[in-house]
This record gives structure tokens, sequence and C-alpha cells, in this order.
DNA sequence: GAATATATGGAGCAATGCTCCGCTTGGCAA
DNA sequence: TTGCCAAGCGGAGCATTGCTCCATATATTC
């Protein structure tokens, strides 16, 4: 997990080593609470479980998003450098590339208990973290979508923005609530962007209604 | 908008004339607030507006949440009663039958600020909330979904459940982010049910991508 | 008109995000 | 090594907000 410093980037004063040293603390301990608490886990908690006080929070991360943001802005990283890598764009099949890029995100909003729910604004000033996955997924899932389109696989009239939040927004209450499948619908959401049904073979569509 | 009265019910004493009163005040007050200020609004701003204090707003209405449904409550009923009414069930277009309730659907939560978000439990107690909606609305989904289904007209392993609070969860932020078209994708989503292609006539589905 | 159950209002409690400020300390110069 | 001081720290305290408590006020009944 990358400190919170980067600290002579402009010539500016590299920050004390105490206070290098309590950033990256504060990292971890936000990470751990945020595990087994929620996203909602409050400032005190944080500043506990890292051993400092309250103040010492604020003073490096100057409100409570902005350590939200810093904790996940690695794993969003990591999220918008895929598609180049290993499991990266398919020319062969770009909707399958889509999908497998989407199952990633999805694993990951699923994974972090609130996050769905806290990239929604209305809350607490949570806009920043919002901005982070917009800014750094969406121009990922713009490359996708237009080699589908191009592709001649999908509809063109879903913007990558509309498709990054709908998929987060799909995701929201995936831990909280129990009969709720959000995985099984982002999947269903892909296939409305197809032109054409998903079944491959007819024997995937039962006449009788089944019982999921 | 019906009073929280009901109250000789099951021989149960009358309420006094005044709380009759207060319990009505109290409603229209909240449903004027939650308006201009969004679901989320102080309880004390709603005890203002009607003009009591907070004592007699927790005496009507044990809890935020409890006021908060019974604001909604006859405006879900309305939408749970609607499929064997006017705008009702197709048996001749089961499919177009979904697409108009679930339009319906849509239009009112993206209309209610906040009310999407507030559907998510984990904030506060909104459980009681989401129980109203899972209650009254799930069979009416039940019953338009099963239409489809057995028309051939859509996949089976979708459950009304899931696809309630799909729908709730896609039209979150749909008035406080700016970009976002929740009614687009809840379109997509829909379209993703189908087995086939969504163009009922072939004009519909253009070749060619149109920027939307 | 008195008695009584019912209802009211608003002070107060607890949780939580964030600020303020006096004290402490790392890093540098002498 | 020593001493200075800006950078950093801790935690009390403020504001907001959901909710409780109870002394007071009032509708209803006889």
């Amino acid at each position: 997990m990358s400190p919170a410093d980067m600290p002579q980037a402009r010539g500016e004063r590299r920050k004390r080593s105490d206070a290098r040293r309590n950033a990256q603390t504060l990292l971890d301990a936000a990470a751990a609470v945020f595990a087994r608490a929620g996203i909602d886990a409050p400032v005190r908690d944080i500043a506990a479980e890292a051993g400092v006080g309250m103040g010492t929070v604020y003073r490096h991360f100057p409100t409570r998003p902005d350590l939200v943001v810093a904790v996940f802005r690695h794993q969003v990283d990591a999220l918008a450098a895929t598609p180049a890598g290993a499991s990266g764009e398919n020319p062969e099949n770009p909707y399958e590339a889509l999908r497998s890029w989407v199952a990633r995100f999805t694993d990951f909003l699923v994974t972090k208990h609130g996050l769905p729910e806290a990239l929604h604004s209305d809350q607490a000033g949570l806009e920043s973290l919002h901005a982070e996955f917009v800014d750094r997924l969406v121009p990922v899932l713009d490359r996708l979508l237009r080699a589908c389109v191009d592709a001649g696989r999908i509809r063109a009239d879903v913007r990558p923005l509309d498709l990054m939040i709908a998929i987060g927004n799909l995701c929201i209450g995936a831990d909280t609530f129990p009969g709720y499948r959000a995985r099984h619908m982002v999947d269903v959401l892909l296939a409305g962007l197809l032109h054409h049904a998903p079944a491959p073979t007819d024997a995937d569509r039962p006449r009788t209604p089944t019982a999921p």
C-alpha cells in the first residue's frame, strides 16, 4: 500500500519522519477498520486503531472521504490498469473482454462492505470518492464499450458513465440484503446491452419456470 | 392522504382528537419537508414545520423511518394496485405490461429525492421502509414476471426480489448525479431479461450506432 | 365541574464529523 | 552535543441529529 507521501514532488519540504509513519499507520488502520466494521466506521475508531489522536487523522486526511479515497486508491488503480494487462482486451471477443472486466469490478465492489453505497454523494461529501472512480474507470469502460460497438455486438446508446454508475448501483446491498443477487443482476444488465439474446444453445432456456 | 389513524379498528379506544389532528399535520409537514429538503431532513425540521414538539413526532411515529414509511405508504399502495387497474396487465403482451409498470415504478423512485438511497438499510434502521416496498411490490412483480416467463418472452432465472432491488438501485443518484440516466439503464436491464433482441419490430433496432 | 387517561413540548443524552490550540518532537545549525 | 523552532500531535470541545424522559397541559367522561 503506497504511503500518502510523494512528499518532495514539487520542491515541497519532505514531511517529518513521524508524520510519514503516521500517515501509513493510518492507512493500514483505516483499511483494517473498514474491512471489519464497514466504510461508515467512525473516525474515532480509526484513530484509536492507529493509536493516534483525532487531530492527527484530520491533519493527514482533511476530511473523512479523503481517507476513504486514499485507502481504495491503489485498488482502483489496479482495476484501471487491468484491460491492458493479463485478462486484458480481447480483440477476438470484445464482449467477453467487457464481461470479464465488469466481473472484476463487481467483485471489488461487492467485497468492500458499504463502498457502493458510499459512492453516492448525498451522504456527506463523498463526491471525491465518486470522482476518483469516474476519473479512473470511465476511460476503461469507454474503451471496452467502444470495442463492442465497433464489432457490432452491443447497442450504442449506453455511455460509459451510465454503465459505471449502474454497475456500482446494482452492487448496493449485495452484502446487507439477504436474497439479493447483485452479480446476477449485473449480468442481466450486460445482457441488455447485446443486440441479440444471450442463449447460445436453446437448452439454456427451459420452458417451465425454474426457481433459481 | 389517509391519516395514520384507523383508531377503533379492534375495539381500541379512539385516539384523542388533538392526537389525530397532530398525526395528520405531521404527515403533511413531513411530506412537504421531504419534498423540499429530501428524505434525510432532520426530524426537528419536520416538528417545526408542523408546529409541534419533538416528543409529539416520536409519539406518533416511534422512529424516523416509521414517519417516512407513513408518508409514502399510500403511494406504494397505488403502485401495488395498478396492474389490475387502468394500465393493467396485458395478456396480449406481458412484456409491455411489465415495462409499463416498471416505468411507473421508476418514475416514482426518481421523483422522490433520496428515496432509493433510503431503501438501503445499513443507514439507520430503514429496514421497515424496505420491508414495506418488498411486501407490497414483490407480489406485483412476481405476477408480471411470471406472465412473461409463461409466454416464453423472458429468462426464468430472475426473481421478483432481485428485479425490484435492482430497479431501486438503478434509480439511486438519478437526481444527484448529473450525467446519469437512470431510466435508460432500467430499460437496458429490462432488455437483458428478454430471450431475444429488444426490437419488437425490426425498425426499432438501428444497425448503425446511434448517439444517445 | 372534577377526575383521569392521554397527549404535549422541549431539555437533555449519545453518537459522530470536524476544529482548535497548547504541548511535544524531529531535524538542523552551531 | 546541544538548543531552537516549525512541524506535528492529542484530545477536549463544538455542532448536528436521532431519540428519550417527564413535568405540564388538555380532551373526554361522568
